[in-house]
DNA sequence: TTGAAAGCGCTAACAT
DNA sequence: ATGTTAGCGCTTTCAA
């Protein structure tokens, strides 16, 4: 048994005491039922709270009602500013209902991601939110505890779990029809890599807004979902033969390596080559030119998870797919400087 | 009393039925103690533990030895940054020691942050980590409940509370002082808000080297430790009658908004104005021209920081002030374009 | 309106 | 080497 040290703790049996009356009645009014308590019992037990500086344990609390009110979240880096900003979200949403988020990072490596899975589940959360960076997560595990999960930023249907995303592949091909309003010809593809070997499905969107205005596909320039990564495609980018006149970039962190690698070059951008990314996080309004990107509603997308995780009624949901919208600015050419 | 609804769950007292023995040896196999288990018994255990799925309950665990194994922390935005940074860096100290992290944003709110202790300490967290946005927090409930707590990134001693930091001060002047050796004279600051009404400490550090090097005090711009915050100074910077030389950005998060601001003003970084900023977080290698800035060592920071909380011997660290390095890109006119 | 008490799942001291 | 059991702090049924 671990030794407490510091001032003993206070408990409920304490705070019964001082206030003279039963445990029972200081469960009643800490949680406000289910039975009512006289004013004047109440006020001794509020006061006695206030003297003793009690404060409940949840883990007992947790124990009794097989409820932890927590929320475990797993993703790939909450140093990546989309997923700083959807973790954040996840964090509001989770709050508003009373709820802890357990936030945890895989660095994109699969058995980090798997025992962040494990270990969740055994700190009995009442909900999981999983950032997977496979495909289709080894997730017999969570399904057996029976505990709620949902596949996050997840845009492919899962047997097994409900996901919420946003469409990548309409998404992408909004955004480089954009680039085709604007007569490029030569759009190239920036793509983020992902553990399991099926393709991004923002590339699909890309190759189909090709081929529907009969454009032959330009490059495909893959690299890590950071901004390192899209420096080093960015190079490869400024370097290559038959440089394309346009880039559809697939996360902004990579366009902000992109950024940085054609800024480096000496190309200009959109004059030289022009960019449309996917994300627009708050960060992609303060690259040089700003970033014309593909917004994906991450406070829904929070909010539909938590939900679908916490709510009786959208226990229902699947596959929740949310809409994205193309925020114009300068790195298009929308807006020459 | 929650329904539990899916698989019904399988407990510690299932697992020994299987196996046909007591629960007390499946605790010693799982715990691997404090007794010994034979052999045979020990893989029967296993077994019965793999056959039926058994995953233990923290809640009870918690309970019973009065430790979550879990670390609280509160930041103002976990969205800025460098403080994305340290708390992956956090996140990765704790894991390590097998401890998970409860983390909360307190968007600069004094309210929140406080709900946010008072939270994380009724979840009797083994440790809290606050990077408090008041100067000398509300800190007399941490302190009453006797549970472990550090003040992260804080510069400024506690009497209260060991503190984990960086000599702000030093930090500032070493930056402002390479500002000066470039020659330039006229050096602004643009400085960050807390909620205190004391003055940020890199303020100090700023005028130190002016004084030093008989410098006149450039203008100071206040504005929030944001990208937007740094915007709306960097605005403010470029509008400036007798426009500063030079600027020394408190944060890099302000820096890239700065940066903006000075891009679109139609003025070159470091030709019309140099910069140096503080953090040097990931993000300062990515921006154009790359900051030169001071760099805090966030996983030293984070590592002292658990260990203060969680190691016997550590308990003894009081104000832990670590070293700041200049990071030297191009955004001070060491290696012009 | 209030109280007594069972029991949530686990650990470990104490038996055997 | 293994088993029995008290009790961690809480909630809530059932009784008063």
């Amino acid at each position: 048994m671990t030794v407490k040290t510091g001032p003993a703790r206070v408990t409920r049996k304490d705070v019964a005491r001082y206030a003279g009356v039963s445990t029972a009645v200081v469960s009643y009014v800490i949680n406000a039922g289910p039975k009512k308590v006289a004013p004047a019992t109440e006020a001794k037990v509020l006061d006695a709270i206030q003297v003793l500086g009690y404060r409940p344990n949840a883990a007992a609390r947790a124990l009794k009602l097989g409820s932890t009110e927590m929320l475990g979240l797993v993703i790939p880096d909450n140093t990546n500013p989309f997923f700083a900003e959807l973790s954040h979200a996840i964090e509001d949403a989770a709050n508003d209902r009373g709820y802890a988020l357990l936030l945890t990072n895989s660095n994109g490596s699969t058995a980090k991601e798997r025992k962040h899975v494990r270990n969740l589940l055994s700190r009995q959360v009442d909900g999981l939110l999983l950032t997977s960076v496979e495909d289709e997560p080894y997730l017999d595990d969570v399904v057996t505890t029976g505990i709620p999960a949902v596949l996050l930023n997840h845009y492919r249907p899962s047997k097994l779990l409900p996901t919420v995303g946003v469409d990548l592949t309409a998404g992408a091909r909004a955004a480089v029809e954009h680039l085709i309003w604007h007569n490029y010809e030569n759009i190239a593809l920036v793509e983020g890599m992902n553990t399991a070997n099926t393709p991004d499905e923002r590339e699909a969107g890309w190759a189909q807004a090709l081929a529907a205005a009969r454009l032959r596909e330009g490059q495909i320039f893959t690299a890590p979902f950071s901004m390192e990564g899209g420096y080093r495609a960015g190079r490869r980018l400024a370097d290559a033969r038959d440089r394309p006149r346009a880039v559809f970039v697939s996360s902004d962190a990579q366009a902000v390596g992109v950024l940085r690698a054609l800024h480096e070059a000496g190309l200009q951008v959109p004059q030289d080559i022009a960019l449309v990314s996917f994300d627009a996080s708050f960060q992609s309004a303060f690259t040089w030119p700003a970033l014309t990107a593909m917004h994906q509603p991450t406070g829904q997308m929070a909010e539909a998870a938590v939900s679908a995780l916490l709510d009786r009624e959208s226990a229902k949901a699947r596959n929740m797919v949310f809409p994205t919208d193309l925020v114009i600015r300068r790195s298009c050419g929308c807006r020459p400087e």
